[in-house]
DNA sequence: TATTGTTATACTCTATAACTATA
DNA sequence: TATAGTTATAGAGTATAACAATA
């Protein structure tokens, strides 16, 4: 056989690379973890109080945006619920619709949790500013943006 | 106050390549998880079998590395070694050790993983020569490596 | 006494399937 | 009929605490 491998196997180049960003990402999701636990929260309720942070959503679009089946998100919006950081309103134009917002101390919450996540200062701190600009535009490429 | 932030605020650049990381991190994820799927794997067993691809490790060390309580890697081990793919050893040296070891079918299931892992090839195969090599550089530079 | 691995327990996340109320 | 959200269920990961065997 002319070609013994249907796709190009990497060179070494990008074997490191993907190895490099193997461990950012374990070291990006310790950090998460962390700061979630810090604010009695979990990795999974952190991500759904961040986007809705952001602006309000249906438990549908939720699911979506965290890749995961919709019953999963009744039970983590119930336990924020519970909690008062998020709340359930209904939508005038589709009554089966529920829209799933943050509340007041929920957005609090979240802001504390983003400044909290020490990855943003450490790692990159020791990056000059022309580093820093070239790892921007290299991930930009990378995620086809 | 003369100073209202403990620390810095991150400026607008750093906060954009933090978006950024984040987004490759959810990408990364996202393929390890329907790499490990497409084996009959979670991300845990995957991730926990390729360490003992690399080296058998007692049941201790393979806590610490994946960073969490060692309780859990009871379960773990215990599923992937009714599979087959790795194997509880005594260690000679003390008695209360058990190594863990992938078995042969184990270490060629982490090398299929490895192999089917997307991420190694599209987003990079994006860049440059010159741009993985500046990749690589800053990344190294914030794992302080 | 201290350490290794395990068990027991409880909670959360996850997918699947069935259900309800709307559309 | 189709869709949005929920419930029920079961499996897996997780931390905590208590335990047996060994050091």
């Amino acid at each position: 056989m002319a070609t013994p491998h249907r796709t190009p196997r990497p060179d070494a180049l990008t074997l490191e690379v993907v190895e490099l960003i193997g461990e950012v990402v374990a070291r990006f999701h310790a950090d998460y973890e962390e700061a979630a636990a810090e604010h009695t929260l979990t990795g999974a309720q952190a991500r759904l109080l961040s986007l809705l942070s952001l602006e309000p959503l249906p438990m549908r679009r939720l699911a979506q945006k965290l890749r995961c089946e919709p019953s999963n998100v009744t039970g983590i919006v119930d336990r924020l619920e519970a909690r008062g950081l998020v709340e359930r309103r209904p939508d005038p134009a589709d009554r089966r619709v529920k829209v799933a917002a943050a509340t007041e101390e929920g957005r609090r919450v979240a802001r504390s949790l983003r400044e909290s996540l020490r990855f943003a200062r450490e790692p990159l701190a020791e990056l000059s500013e022309a580093e820093r600009l070239s790892l921007r535009d290299a991930l930009r490429r990378m995620l086809g943006s």
